[in-house]
DNA sequence: CATTTAATGTGTAAAATTAACACATTATTG
DNA sequence: CAATAATGTGTTAATTTTACACATTAAATG
């Protein structure tokens, strides 16, 4: 084989090109990122977490959060939201980020670190547009095990919840527009696992004065129905201020 | 130019590996990942934070946090206390996740996202091993800018010690082992930013009871020495319970 | 239409926690 | 030995949290 000088040179500076571009290659030290969502949601007077069953052989069977590599040109925050609208058709939602996790094996397929967000929704205004049958409600205190090491992930996720919903108005992303105390009250017992006063917390909730009374009372109540609230956040804006003491 | 049809096919190959190369480099999607810690000390009655100077030109003269990229095969905790230990010697640190950056500007050389660690260290440890020059304790309080989005990482970092701090007992790892009442509540109205009263101070913590009196006093204080304290961290551990209620 | 049902709506008193406050004591310094 | 600059200590008032019961209302039932 004939081959002449000239070529030669340029195939060598080609192999040199190539294990430059594969030492690079090997140099970026990059690592696939996803983002996972713990959407929650409130029902039956129960705590819900949105699951999609897995599409891993490894973990046939069993639910997952939904979730999704980062593009690199994109925004953490944007990939998260990209996955709630894929998924539930919404938008605005409250979200908040929780932590990364990113143990070497926690994903089958190699290393992958995923940034961790939960999400509050009103499943009401969606429950049509969960037709997926691979999607589902769950709810929170009876989920034994999940995909990947997506049970940490959500008892990691719940508990931040139940941090966060005590100091600040949270609850209120969880229900509808309009809501009754009764509903309010069954979300703070739902989310915190406890039982609370009813007379106490009316009069928690009027002290801080951001329910306000839209003189509309509950419909269909198989009972005296009670009146509705909408909540104003800019009322909450303005009074909030930062406690500082030691409590542990 | 003389080309056998061989060496054309040949190049022709190469052309198409490369090709291929960069398809797969694109599609893996991986990002490059750091860590970021905020090392926080106290000194002086102030809380201080641990920056090393910039090496990067465009951010010359600014100071910045420590942080290094993840290696691909290291877990993420693993990268915090890899660079606390070369940049401070220090194993066996207090150390939490605090909140992951992704901002697609937030680096010059391209797209970083950091996870970031606060870690909470004993000044007095370690005044020695600060022989690097490029290396300085700086007052939290005095800091106005920093290089990359790092004022606005150490502001969120410093916001979770502040939450955290009143719920958990952090505040002696920033105190030596034997310590006094009003270095702790030095600690304390350092990072808090409020004046505490001292007989409601001293109540608190005398009535939790982790404080073990060892029978030493101060030495070398210009004026009456106080008792010092160890923590007994045990008794922390069987005594802490989750309150809940609802307060914003 | 009267009765039953299953909730809503409301106030007060006790208990616990937090906040405010002053003076004698002690080692050091000059 | 007087002056200094801190430590160490208890009580009371104010606030916050908890505990607790009965009349009211609309719907459902017979």
């Amino acid at each position: 084989m004939h081959m002449s000088k000239t070529t030669q040179t340029s195939q060598a500076q080609i192999i040199k090109s190539l294990s430059a571009i594969q030492s690079e290659v090997e140099s970026i030290n990059r690592i696939a990122l996803s983002v996972d969502c713990v959407i929650f949601g409130f029902d039956e007077n129960k705590l819900k977490v949105l699951l999609i069953r897995s599409d891993l052989k490894k973990f046939q069977g069993k639910w997952s959060l939904l979730g999704d590599l980062v593009d690199p040109d994109e925004e953490l925050d944007a990939a998260a939201s990209r996955i709630l609208k894929q998924r539930t058709g919404l938008d605005n939602v409250y979200m908040e980020q929780v932590k990364t996790f990113g143990c070497l094996n926690r994903h089958p397929a190699g290393r992958v670190v995923t940034v961790v967000y939960y999400s509050l929704i009103n499943i009401q205004n969606h429950k049509l547009k969960i037709l997926d049958n691979e999607l589902h409600w769950h709810d929170v205190s009876e989920i034994e095990d999940l995909a990947f090491d997506h049970k940490q992930i959500l008892d990691c996720s719940y508990e931040q919840l139940q941090r966060r919903v005590q100091e600040h108005p949270l609850a209120f992303s969880l229900l509808p527009k309009k809501f009754s105390l009764r509903e309010l009250q069954n979300v703070y017992e739902a989310i915190l696992n406890v039982k609370m006063d009813r007379r106490n917390f009316r009069k928690k909730f009027f002290a801080m004065d951001f329910l306000v009374d839209i003189d509309e009372m509950e419909q269909d109540v198989p009972h005296r129905p009670g009146k509705l609230y909408n909540f104003n956040y800019n009322k909450y804006e303005k009074k909030k201020k930062k406690w500082v003491g030691i409590d542990f």
